[in-house]
DNA sequence: AATGAATGAGACTTCATTCAT
DNA sequence: TATGAATGAAGTCTCATTCAT
């Protein structure tokens, strides 16, 4: 039962993202990702050109999934204030994700930080940068709203309110990778919204 | 003229942070460390007992700097709310301070993260883990108080609101690591406070 | 025309039996190893897991190699005197090999002296002693048959003439190795049997 | 209280010695015996051109201690079956002496089987084979002086008898060393000379 | 004479990548 | 397309030796 090019490429990438979330980019042998995608080692490279690109290629294969039902659930929304706790939600949903992920996301963050990193991973950089100010400006555009319709406070500056919420979900999503964290659980959500809510000056939420 | 040991340990540190710091701990040769610091490969294992050692000791060495003030400064704090105007504060001359270290700090989170990397980083975990532990045990402590005094709210859940604190200066020191983030200057540190302290409860700060 | 597996395995035992026993164990380097037997540096750890399993295996490749035929041989004579004297035609045999692995056979010696070298060596140590024991156990095993046919004399002490024998040989062939012994020839092996017939109380062999 | 010259060579020749035979020549460092001795590695130096110069002179500084002893001793006897036993006698103390040495004399051996060793030990084979033909010569004297006598039989070549009696004790010491070997006791000893008397023709000896 | 920090050549070993089958 | 043996550059670490104090 011989599988189709599409397939095995598929397999060969769910293999790579659970070898290198275990073991890290620099611990991980390319024997190993083949070894756990049933493979040889040699066909990897019928697939991928390096052991960068392969790693590269996890996330980028991956990236964009929900951010068009994010973005088709946002236009349904009228208030800022509801897109706002639309966002929270989704950050939830992707907090649970990232807790998989895991150690992986930290070693991609780590190699985006890098400008030249060994081999060229320029290319995830700009991936990271550019989804990072998306989601800061979506945040932002959303809290200008907010303000001009008077559902939140006017001395609000929107740039550094949004970046303060994405810091946020970063930092607990660390937190859980770290294992330092607290549980990050719906109570928890709807303390954090209310929290937020109340900078904002909007008051508690109704969810 | 020759260098006292000392000296010479802090020398190789001074070199290792640097070029770690540039370059991540993989992509890093101990003969690189060698040369910024412009003595024998051989040297550095005079003074460290491997690569990893050196790794390690550029944390060690230096974490409890400003602890000790820290705690010191807060003693002189009577109400909590000060108390936590100081903790920010010094977040925020820690935060500087990490901006320089870098992706150092990316690459020494990354390391804690993994429970058994290639080499025993054990004590780089736990000393990671208990930091975070302490801090966020002193900032639920001051939370606390400031419930038990009717300077914050009484709905409030002090370890997670301690954890979202950390979280938002743990996010906003990744954005500026990675080169995505705003502009944190006094300015911001002061909206900031506003927000968190608005999230309490407690209304604007003074400072 | 690509070499088996097999093949190419043979091929570095053999380079390394040369090599090691040109430069000694700590002397000669993977790297001359490879060269001898004109593969690359790396090859040889896709068939040998390290310098020292590579040393190992020079060894218990072919120690027991001829072990069967001396047994299967010693089963057809049926006296004492006989299977006595086929061990010492074995052993002239045997010399002749020795004589050809030399040094390396004094570097294996050595080796499995310490009971703990740098790199565990504990299999060469219990395969050496193994070897002397079980061929010490058959000399005495026929002296003692030997005593008690008649053969020998009465107040022999098989193990203590076991041991005689067993170290004359060692003996001669360490003289062989020095370059400090006589020639041993078909000769000088006549005399020996003598010798030690004459020592055991048997009078001179026919052969 | 300053020790002199000889004392401080004296100091890191035996701790030279001990180091040497635990460890063989490779394992060891210069560290190791310069700390075993009490002190600075440096010193060494000062004593001793190399690490090779160290472990050659451990040699040739003790080789010819008891050679004058044996000399004069055998000087005292009159027939040749007594001078034959007296050295039966004296290798039998060598004997324990060697136990002690150890691998040592197995690692000297070594060293002295291969003709071009890293460094030069032309020296060290060059005393090894000295020693080995003047023993061997003596032995070969007594025989011939013995069969001239009628003490034994007609039909020995001295020189095969010479190296087989030699042959015979370094077999025995190798034995020991490698911890296979029996208990060589006086019990042992008179059953040896004994053996060998036999195999000379001479009968069993009085002692 | 004594010290021990500094040196740097060189060892073993790994592993990404290639390529003949 | 799949394979996996072969490759060799590059890395970490050791340690004999030197030399300034």
């Amino acid at each position: 039962m011989p599988r189709t090019p599409t397939d095995k490429r598929q397999l060969i990438l769910a293999a790579a993202s659970k070898v290198f979330d275990a073991h890290g980019y620099a611990a991980t042998t390319v024997e190993a990702v083949a070894a756990e995608a049933g493979v040889a080692k040699g066909s990897v490279y019928n697939y991928f050109q390096s052991k960068q690109d392969l790693f590269t290629s996890v996330f980028t294969d991956s990236l964009a999934v929900d951010e068009q039902r994010t973005l088709s659930d946002l236009s349904r929304q009228s208030s800022a204030l509801a897109k706002l706790m639309l966002i929270f939600d989704h950050w939830y949903e992707r907090f649970s994700h990232y807790q998989r992920l895991g150690r992986l996301v930290l070693e991609c963050w780590l190699a985006a930080a890098r400008e030249e990193g060994t081999r060229g991973d320029g290319a995830l950089t700009g991936t990271f940068r550019q989804i990072y100010a998306v989601w800061r400006d979506r945040l932002a555009e959303i809290v200008t709203d907010g303000v001009a319709s008077g559902e939140f406070r006017t001395d609000i500056e929107p740039a550094g309110a949004a970046a303060v919420i994405m810091a946020a979900f970063d930092g607990l999503t660390l937190q859980a990778i770290l294992g330092v964290g607290i549980v990050v659980d719906e109570d928890f959500l709807a303390r954090l919204k209310r929290g937020f809510l109340m900078a904002l000056g909007a008051g508690a939420p109704r969810a």
